[in-house]
RNA sequence: GGGCCUAUAGCUCAGGUGGUUAGAGCGUACCCCUGAUAAGGGUAAGGUCUCUGGUUCGAGCCCAGAUAGGCCCA
């Protein structure tokens, strides 16, 4: 007879292999067919709602490694949520409009923006992102995400643009919008605006002097007769004329140096490290005196084009000594730092250079109309040097100027330098109403996960100056404003705006390019400040931030299936300055409170080494390949895996590891469904007839289940995966899965003691499969398939399973936990026979546990079943004294609390049970079956 | 250059308020099993806790600086 016939050997048709990258596109099919999310939401409706509102990525190129970070951050907490009970919707959105697409859609045209009609190129610019919106869409799904993919949110969507242009109104119309003047990129050649990614630096001939501000009563200041001056040093002559204010750091020493019978104040360290031999040569000095930067603040200095103009000595940290003098010539109108030092200090953005990149009619007559990039150095030079303002250059054979070589900002299309100028554009002014001061006290209520966000958005909150809304581009929502004809007097009015976000609402944005402003206004619009009745349209579009921020009003507060404030923000941490700042601002400025009740966010993706993923590198992995040699769940694992609060590191080594732990769970699972082929409700144990390792387990998956909870509860999913993985690894599959084949297999199939371990089998698959599903949901619902039970289709339907209190039982942890521990000492032992060779399977040795304290031997005693705890075949317990000590093949240990113990280990007794492979000196006693033990005969 | 953040074994992570020989799992090596089998079990070897100072009787944990790296600005 074949015993192992008799035997109850594990029978699933689950497979081993998993096959990912080829079974997942099945799944997605029938969560598709069954509607999932629809069912998600069913199953929760009328529940407390849980939203995760979703930042709209941009719809240009293909989903990339970080793009997959974050969104199935956010899967796992909108299934998480779902299964917790949460009415959790997730609307996915997509971020349409702005300068990627328009840059990158020109360069396919090979273009530029001034070749091509406004209306036609947007057309282009939304096929363009739409195209890439339905290729993300396809990638996210195949990722796993659940959500409405259906009806995403567009920003390029009508309702969307009229709903940004609402928001805009309510801002016009509460007084935040205003108009400046702010320098920006500008080509004078191709007379555009230039944006940051348009810019090109390239080395650049400039030429370089230095320049006099004579301090205009150096006889009070000083109490010196000479004349003082600031020596200041640029490269860029033809701003000069734009001087507002002369720039020190406060903390560095200036001196006062006497030479030639004037005085020139410079930093110290130039004055030693460069300029005294540049500027004095072998000419005599003299230090007449020295200041601090903060100590010459204010002093008043004469403007070297503008009688009469002063321009004042400013402090700021960004002056260096690396070159010039320390003291920095600043234009406001010229410059980006020079423009918030500008704005800062109550200075005037005085830019008086038009769209051709020539002299105002506001420049010195002699000047009007010049280039100020091909004219106007040497008009500058000729001029200073005749008002003895430009200090000679000794060491260049004593003349006043120099040459040198640097990087400096070129057009990308026509390759000619460029300018920095002051143009007008539309501001958010950031103070209004107390505005910033609001927003800093919103984000304190505000919970930021890590709590780091707070401090990182505070500070900048603190300091950012106004938002710049206007844009000097084609593909956005346009600003809707209009301008008299005839005064030039700025139309923006609830009503005028109204009539373009009714007009929006029916045709789209560009509905703006379509008409002239006399048809989108209403006939009887007059011009508040001259009557007149002719108006234009601005040119100017929105920033893109905009159209993102505003999302909590297009999206949260618009979607009846969503609720304001949202209960989650979830992005990279980049986020901080982008869109978690620029959704605070109109949220806080209209509706007086944040859109946001929490915010999380991630680190960055980076490769093996903690660098970050380049070309250059070559180390960029793609989801789509991990997905083709891994699958889905494989990346899922590895975000979970990983502490997401800084960077993120992948590599194909990490990679691989993670394979293998995936194959541990999924092994795990395998023997739990094989062991439960033959299991029924009605084959269940009560808890009070389950064995006590049994209860034991059951006991401590409340406390894995407990920690699972509230590691997912507290966003932080890689304790989730390591508790689960852990728990597989060492609790399950090395403890007490290895521990009940014996019982499981050889006991007769419904004898008390198999069913005592099912009834736990059950539960631990009942509840892991659970806790794996909003983490591996592939393979959860691949688990769930094969399981027996009357749930739902999808253990994504299912409810999450509480822990039971009943089922807790600290005194057998801790009691149990002890015997792991004595487990641990008896198979060094094992170990021991084994490399002598005395035997190989343990079930071919025998222990022995001495004892020398009534408590030790107390403890060992109360426990069932030390041979199938050890996988022995035969373990005693005895009491010792002291005088046996001797031949034992460990030193003592101790069990905590108890006493100390020793362990004894050799060569089982009797011979191999065929059936059940323990020995035992029973075998070959029953005379029909002579290779049985007495177990295994009463088990037949 | 500035703001914020990070740095524990090959990998992923633990190490409340500073206190005996720094932990876990994986991986690796070796061994066992062949009734979870392209599985399962065991034992062992791996760390100057990035570096340098400092505070302290005592620091992986506190402070300063450096180095490397990341995000955001300039």
């Amino acid at each position: 007879m074949e015993y192992r016939d008799t035997l109850n050997l594990p029978k699933t048709d689950f497979p081993m292999k998993a096959d990912l990258a080829k079974k997942e596109p099945g799944i997605l099919e029938f969560w598709e067919k069954i509607n999932l999310y629809e069912k998600m939401r069913q199953k929760n409706k009328g529940k407390p709602k849980y939203v995760l509102h979703d930042g709209p990525p941009y719809a240009n190129g293909h989903v990339h490694i970080g793009t997959a970070l974050n969104k199935i951050l956010k899967d796992v907490v909108v299934k998480y949520k779902s299964m917790k009970g949460f009415d959790a919707p997730y609307v996915p959105g997509w971020d349409c409009h702005g300068l990627p697409v328009e840059l990158q859609l020109l360069k396919e045209l090979g273009i530029s923006k001034a070749e091509i009609n406004q209306l036609e190129f947007r057309k282009k610019a939304k096929d363009y992102a739409l195209r890439f919106m339905n290729i993300q869409r396809d990638e996210f799904k195949r990722l796993g995400l659940v959500g409405e993919w259906g009806k995403p949110y567009l920003t390029l969507d009508p309702a969307y643009e009229a709903r940004i242009i609402g928001v805009f109104k309510d801002l016009v119309d509460k007084g935040y919008i205003y108009k400046g003047l702010k320098p920006v990129y500008w080509c004078a050649t191709c007379e555009t605006a230039l944006a940051e990614a348009e810019v090109e630096y390239k080395e650049k001939q400039s030429p370089s002097i230095f320049v006099r501000f004579p301090v205009i009563d150096p006889k009070k200041i000083f109490g010196l007769n000479e004349p003082v001056s600031f020596l200041i040093w640029t490269t860029t002559p033809w701003t000069l004329v734009a001087n507002e204010a002369v720039t020190l750091h406060p903390d560095y020493i200036y001196d006062l140096i006497g030479m030639n019978g004037e005085v020139l104040i410079v930093a110290r360290e130039r004055w030693n490290n460069e300029l005294h031999s540049k500027l004095g040569g072998d000419i005599k000095f003299e230090i007449k005196d020295s200041k601090a930067g903060k100590e010459l603040a204010g002093i008043a200095c004469r403007h070297p084009f503008f009688p009469g103009k002063v321009s004042r000595i400013i402090l700021e940290n960004y002056v260096t000594l690396e070159d010039g003098t320390g003291c920095v010539h600043t234009a406001p109108g010229h410059g980006e730092e020079d423009y918030k030092s500008g704005k800062k200090n109550g200075l005037p953005i005085f830019s008086p250079v038009d769209n051709s990149g020539r002299y105002t009619d506001e420049a010195p007559d002699f000047m009007v109309g010049r280039s100020v990039l091909k004219e106007a150095n040497g008009i500058v030079v000729e001029y200073l040097k005749e008002k003895k303002l430009l200090h000679r250059i000794m060491s260049n054979a004593d003349d006043y100027i120099d040459f040198i070589t640097h990087s400096y900002p070129h057009c990308w299309r026509c390759s000619n330098p460029i300018v920095f100028r002051a143009t007008e554009q539309w501001f958010l002014d950031i103070d209004r109403n107390g505005l910033r001061k609001r927003i800093l006290d919103e984000i304190k209520k505000v919970k930021w996960v890590p709590p780091a966000g707070e401090n990182r958005i505070s500070s900048m909150m603190e300091t950012r100056p106004d938002w710049c809304m206007s844009r000097q581009r084609y593909w956005g929502v346009p600003l809707p404003i209009f301008y008299c004809e005839s005064c030039r007097k700025p139309l923006m009015t609830k009503e005028s705006i109204g009539v373009v976000q009714d007009l929006f609402e029916k045709e789209g944005s560009d509905a703006w390019f379509r008409y002239d402003a006399g048809s989108i206004l209403p006939k009887d619009v007059k011009c508040a400040g001259c009557g007149s009745g002719k108006f234009r349209k601005e040119t100017d579009i929105l920033d893109v931030w905009f159209d993102s921020g505003v999302s909590y009003e297009a999206v949260v507060r618009s979607d009846p299936s969503l609720s304001f404030p949202a209960d989650l923000y979830l992005e990279g941490s980049d986020q901080h300055r982008g869109w978690f700042q620029h959704s605070m601002i109109p949220s806080a400025a209209l509706l007086g409170t944040s859109p946001f009740k929490s915010v999380l966010t991630h680190g960055f993706v980076v490769d093996g080494d903690g660098r970050k993923m380049s070309k250059s590198l070559g180390n960029v992995i793609s989801p789509e390949e991990i997905i083709q040699k891994y699958g889905a769940d494989i990346l899922r694992l590895w975000v979970m895996s990983q502490d997401y609060t800084v960077d993120v590191r992948i590599s194909p080594d990490i990679l691989e590891h993670l394979s293998d732990a995936y194959r541990k769970i999924r092994n795990t699972a395998r023997f739990l469904l094989g062991n439960l082929y033959d299991f029924t409700e009605k084959d269940r144990v009560p808890l009070s007839g389950l064995t006590e390792i049994d209860r034991y387990m059951l006991s401590l998956l409340n406390s894995v289940e407990k920690e699972v909870t509230s590691s997912y509860e507290n966003f932080e999913f890689h304790r989730v995966f390591r508790t689960i993985y852990d728990y597989c690894v060492v609790d399950l599959s090395s403890f007490y899965l290895d521990i009940l084949k014996d019982r499981l297999y050889t006991f007769r199939a419904d004898s008390k003691e198999r069913r005592s371990a099912q009834t736990v089998l059950e539960r631990v698959l009942s509840i892991l499969v659970r806790m794996i599903t909003p983490m591996l949901s592939f393979t959860a619902q691949e688990i769930w398939g094969y399981m027996k039970h009357d749930d739902p289709e999808s253990p994504l339907l299912a409810d999450w399973l509480e822990a039971d209190a009943g089922l807790t039982d600290s005194g057998l942890e801790s009691k149990w936990g002890k015997i792991a521990l004595i487990r641990k000492e008896v198979y060094k032992c094992l170990e021991n026979l084994r490399n002598k060779g005395e035997i190989g399977n343990s079930l071919e040795a025998k222990i022995e546990l001495f004892v020398f304290d009534d408590s030790a031997y107390g403890f060992l005693n109360s426990c069932e079943d030390w041979k199938a705890i050890l996988i022995v075949s035969q373990a005693d317990v005895a009491k010792l004294e002291k005088k046996e000590y001797g031949g034992m093949s460990i030193p003592e240990a101790a069990i905590e609390g108890l006493g100390a113990y020793k362990i004894g280990a050799g060569r089982a007794e009797g011979a191999k049970c065929s059936r059940c492979w323990n020995y035992s000196e029973s075998v070959g006693k029953n005379s029909s079956h002579t290779q049985l033990c007495e177990r295994c005969v009463a088990q037949l």
